[in-house]
DNA sequence: CTAACATGGATAGTGGAGGTATCCAATTTG
DNA sequence: CAAATTGGATACCTCCACTATCCATGTTAG
């Protein structure tokens, strides 16, 4: 297909896919003439998937290219792709490596016997915000912590369960992306509401 | 204490504090004659908590002024307060309000038995992810949405644990901001890290 | 064959967000 | 009283995600 219909499948305009190529979010098409390429039905995932990323999930065209990047670079590799942390947050960069926080989560990930790739960057993060917190006076004590992350455990155990019937490594890879990324906003919102409501049971809210 | 000051205490320029004044995210200083204005701690703490709110976390100013906002007005209403969804994501406004998401979602509620506010934001927001799901053809099911929400309900059970040991509603609703809001990316790099050790664990991944 | 239109690629421009720099008059301080 | 500081207003800057325009080449209807 050409540029143009592939801007009328996917509803991005032809300007934006230009974007897209110049960004080096979208492969360029197969080149047919000096002045004409050809596109197919993975340049349209992929475009759908740039802009549930960019659109749904606020992540940064940047960003966006890293977690695409991960994408084919880990296509086999599940466990990676999984461990990925997807910026959309902070100036990254320059975190501090050594702090305080990093040890803790470091001897944390121990403790809990996970066996969790040392570079993944979801350690730094995680220091990161505990360490934001206990600038602001909100101290967060290791059991807490701990209890936090039984319960991502079982998070994970029903994550890794919607892909386990899936067999292309490709399609593997893309679901475990969105599972990661898509479905972050969508827990954090039951949360809140379960927050709500745990509220309401603990001082007697009552129905409004 | 002086503009000035309050810049140095809190480390943010001058030039920035007049633009948190003008765009209503710090509340003006009591004025002691026509060029000078007298600040206090309070004002520091805010200028804090602004900085975590749209530094580490990432919120747009005018996200960060609901939220300050939510804040006051519902300083004795930790229930309200808990259930505030903060922006950060999507251009927001014009979500479809009637969606077959939306009217899942609400039925979702329902069976868990959940209380929670009619008009919740986090209901939109789950359910908009929901149909950003199923238009990538990642369906699904009621099953696992509800295990996750059981998952959410011990997420708040220890999220409240945090906060009962606190009096002074002012503070307590300025620490549930701050768990609400600030331990999300927490509790997203722990499932991450989670997910990449259940993912080692079921394809015998053996340690890197 | 040719004239009109479409296509891909390059370059420059746009609008919004989040600050930042400059100027000025009132006020405080030495 | 003179010099420095303060608060307030306004204009400007930079980055990002697009978007519009141009142009040479290609395709297609007659």
């Amino acid at each position: 297909m050409r540029m143009s219909e592939l801007s009328r499948l996917s509803g991005v305009s032809v300007t934006t896919i230009k974007y897209y190529l110049r960004e080096g979010l979208l492969p360029a098409g197969r080149q047919l003439s000096a002045t004409q390429a050809e596109y197919d039905g993975n340049h349209l995932r992929r475009l759908r998937l740039i802009r549930v990323l960019t659109g749904v999930r606020g992540l940064s065209v940047s960003a966006t290219r890293e977690a695409l990047g991960a994408l084919a670079e880990h296509a086999g590799d599940t466990h990676r792709l999984l461990g990925l942390t997807l910026g959309s947050i902070g100036p990254a960069g320059d975190a501090a490596e050594d702090s305080t926080e990093r040890t803790e989560v470091d001897a944390l990930v121990e403790e809990l016997g996970w066996d969790v790739h040392g570079s993944a960057p979801a350690r730094a993060t995680l220091a990161e915000t505990l360490g934001s917190l206990r600038d602001l006076g909100v101290p967060f004590d290791r059991n807490a912590l701990v209890s936090y992350a039984r319960l991502a455990e079982r998070t994970a155990v029903l994550d890794l369960g919607q892909l386990d019937r899936i067999d292309d490594p490709l399609e593997l890879a893309e679901r475990a992306l969105l599972l990661t990324v898509l479905l972050e906003p969508a827990l954090m919102a039951l949360r809140r509401m379960a927050q709500e409501n745990e509220s309401a049971r603990r001082h007697g809210g009552g129905r409004r």
